[in-house]
RNA sequence: GGCAUCGUGGCCGAGUGGCUAGGCAGAGCUCUGCAAAAGCUUGUACAGCGGUUCGAAUCCGCUCGAUGCCUCCA
C-alpha cells in the first residue's frame, strides 16, 4: 500500500509518489510556533494537518522522526521598535525574564495541542538551545563565500548566491522581479541589498536576549534556526518539511538557500504547505477583532460565537477540509460538523453490537477498505476519507435498524479498520464517556432507577412522568432514547 | 503593482475531460404515546465570458472576486 502514497510538492506544483531517501524511514520536518503569546488558532489547523500526515505515515509502518520547533528567541519586529526581538520586547512590558514568557506561552501551546489530540513530535528542540550550531552554519556559508558581515551582524548575499544556485524555486519568484518590487522602507539597514537577510544580529544594549559570537554579542536569524535544527536532527538531506503556506516566502525559501550555500544540493525531497484559516470568511487579525483563541471555543467564553465547542469537533471540522485548502471557521459550519461528528461517533458505537448474520449484504467490506486508503493515499484527502467513514456508518445503521445484514468477518473486519482510522490515523476520540462509568456508582443507579420509573410510566401511560423525566434529564444533557429494546440514556 | 493558492448547490466541503461525493440544513414517508435516533424517497451546483473537444465543473485564455506572501505573523 504504501508505495502508492502520493504528496503534493510545494517545489514544482505535483503530486509525486512519495519515496523516502532511506527505506521505511521518514524525516519530516514542520516550523513550530514563536511562543511569545498564545498559540494562533490557524497555528494549530497547521500543526492538526502534520499530525494527519505524521499519524498516517506512521500507520503505513514508516518509522518516521518527526522534529518541530519552538522558536523561544522571537523575530525581530517590523514595528516602531526596529530589530528589536519580539520575545525581548513583550517580556520588557510585562517586567519579566524572557525566559518566563517562553515558558508560560510552551505550556499553554502544548497543552493546547494536547486537547486536540496531536501526538508530541519524536523531537521539540528549542532555537536558543541550538545557538552554537546555528554559529557554526554562519561560519561555514562564509567561508562558502555566501555571507557578509557589517558591524556586527551577518547577511545573506542573496545576489551572489543566485549568481550560482538559482534563487526563489520555492515560490516562484526570481530576484530581479524582487529588487523591483521590493518597498523602500530601507535608510537604517547594512545589508548590501534589500533582499539580503540575517543571519546574525547584533544586539543593542537594550536587548536582553544575547549571545556571545565571533561578530558580536547579538542572536541568530530566524530563518536560520529551522535550517540548523533539521540538519542537526534530519541531516543534510531529508524526506519532508512541513509549515504554513505562509511561510513559503520567505523563511522557507531562505532555508533552502543557507543549506544549499553550504551542500549545493537541494536539503528537502517534498515540501508540504498548510493553507490558511480564516474565520467568517476574513483573516483572522487582534488588530479587527477577527480573532478567537482556541481555549475560547473550547469553554464559549467569546463574542464571535453562541456556543462552545469541543477540541474534538474542531479538529474534526478541520478535517473535513484537505489541509491545501482554505479553510473558513464560523459557527454554523461548526455546528454542521458537531452533528455529522456525534452520528460517526454512535456508528462506532453501534458497531460493537450489531446483530450478526451468516451472510453480509449491500456492503462490500474490500472494496470500501481500497477506497479509504485510495482516499488517503491521494495527498492526504482526509475529507475524502470521512465521507467513506460516513458511508461505513450509514451501512451499520441499516444493519441496525435490520434492512442489511452483516457477517461476524465483516463485523471484525470493520471494527479493526474503522478503530484505526478514527482513533490512530484521524487521531480523534470519544467526545462523551458512556455512563455507566465504573467510578460513578451513585449516579449509575440513580440513572437505573430512573430509567426503571421512566418505563413502569410510559407502561402505565403516565406520559406526564414520563416527559419530564426525559426532559429534566436533558436539560443535563443526558439524551434519553426510547428504542424497540426499552430506553437508553447517554451523556453528551 | 508583482508572485502564489483558490472560486462547486441554502451552509460547509470532495471531485480534475463522459460515470452518486459526503456532512449539515430543507421536503415527503416509515417507526414512535409524543419526541429523539435511525431507515427509505427527494430538490437545488460547478464565479462570468470566450476557446479547444464528439463531450468541459474538470484543459486553455481573459475578466471579476477571495485569501496569503512581497514588510522576519502558521
Amino acid at each position: 500500500m504504501d508505495s502508492s502514497l502520493v504528496v503534493y510538492n510545494s517545489l514544482n506544483g505535483k503530486k509525486e509518489t512519495f519515496l523516502p531517501l532511506l527505506k521505511n524511514h521518514v524525516g519530516m520536518y514542520v516550523c513550530g510556533p514563536t511562543v511569545y503569546s498564545n498559540v494562533h488558532l490557524g497555528n494549530c489547523r497547521t500543526f492538526i494537518s502534520f499530525d494527519l500526515i505524521y499519524r498516517y505515515l506512521k500507520h503505513l509502518g514508516y518509522k518516521v522522526r518527526y522534529v518541530r520547533n519552538i522558536t523561544d528567541a522571537g523575530h525581530l519586529e517590523n514595528d516602531a521598535d526596529e530589530g528589536e526581538d519580539r520575545i525581548a520586547k513583550k517580556a520588557r512590558l510585562e517586567s519579566i525574564e524572557p525566559m518566563e514568557v517562553v515558558q508560560r506561552y510552551t505550556v499553554d501551546f502544548r497543552s493546547i495541542m494536547a486537547k486536540f489530540n496531536a501526538l508530541p513530535p519524536s523531537i521539540e528542540p528549542t532555537a536558543t538551545g541550538h545557538i552554537v550550531e546555528q554559529i557554526e552554519l554562519i561560519k561555514e556559508i562564509i567561508i562558502q563565500g555566501y555571507a557578509y558581515e557589517v558591524n556586527g551582524s551577518v547577511y545573506f548575499d542573496v545576489i551572489k548566491f543566485n549568481k550560482d544556485i538559482p534563487y526563489g524555486k520555492l515560490s516562484g519568484r526570481n530576484i530581479d522581479e524582487l529588487i523591483h518590487n521590493t518597498r523602500s522602507l530601507d535608510g537604517q539597514s547594512d545589508k548590501k541589498n534589500p533582499q539580503d537577510f540575517a543571519l546574525w544580529k547584533k544586539a543593542e544594549p537594550v536587548h536582553i536576549m544575547r549571545w556571545p559570537s565571533p561578530w558580536s554579542d547579538g542572536f541568530p536569524g530566524w530563518h536560520l534556526e529551522c535550517t540548523a535544527m533539521s540538519t542537526k536532527y534530519l541531516g543534510s538531506q531529508f524526506d519532508i518539511h512541513g509549515g504554513g503556506m505562509d511561510l513559503k516566502f520567505p523563511h522557507h525559501e531562505c532555508e533552502i538557500a543557507q543549506a544549499e550555500s553550504i551542500t549545493k544540493k537541494a536539503p528537502v525531497s517534498y515540501w508540504l504547505h498548510a493553507n490558511m484559516l480564516t474565520l467568517n470568511g476574513k483573516k483572522m487579525a487582534k488588530s479587527t477583532g477577527n480573532n478567537i483563541l482556541p481555549e475560547e471555543i473550547f469553554t464559549g467564553e467569546n463574542t464571535l460565537f453562541k456556543q462552545s465547542f469541543s477540541p474534538m469537533v474542531v479538529r474534526f471540522f478541520i478535517l473535513q477540509a484537505h489541509y491545501r485548502s482554505i479553510v473558513d471557521l464560523s459557527e454554523t459550519a461548526l455546528i454542521a460538523s458537531e452533528k455529522g461528528f456525534y452520528r460517526l461517533v454512535d456508528g462506532l458505537v453501534k458497531l460493537d453490537t450489531l446483530p450478526v448474520s451468516d451472510h453480509t449484504t449491500g456492503f462490500d467490506f474490500t472494496n470500501w477498505l481500497n477506497k479509504c486508503y485510495a482516499a488517503m493515499n491521494d495527498d492526504f484527502n482526509s475529507p475524502l476519507l470521512i465521507a467513506h467513514l460516513f458511508d461505513a456508518v450509514k451501512y451499520i445503521n441499516s444493519v441496525h435498524h435490520g434492512t442489511l445484514t452483516i457477517s461476524s468477518e465483516d463485523t471484525q473486519n470493520l471494527q479493526k479498520y474503522i478503530h484505526d482510522f478514527f482513533f490512530d490515523v484521524l487521531g480523534l476520540e470519544k467526545p462523551f464517556k458512556e455512563i455507566p462509568s465504573k467510578g460513578n456508582k451513585q449516579l449509575n443507579g440513580t440513572l437505573d432507577l430512573l430509567m426503571i420509573l421512566r418505563n413502569k410510566a410510559r407502561e402505565n401511560k403516565d406520559f406526564g412522568t414520563s416527559d419530564l423525566i426525559r426532559d429534566t434529564l436533558n436539560e443535563l444533557d443526558i439524551q434519553v432514547n426510547d428504542t424497540p429494546e426499552g430506553s437508553t440514556f447517554k451523556k453528551n
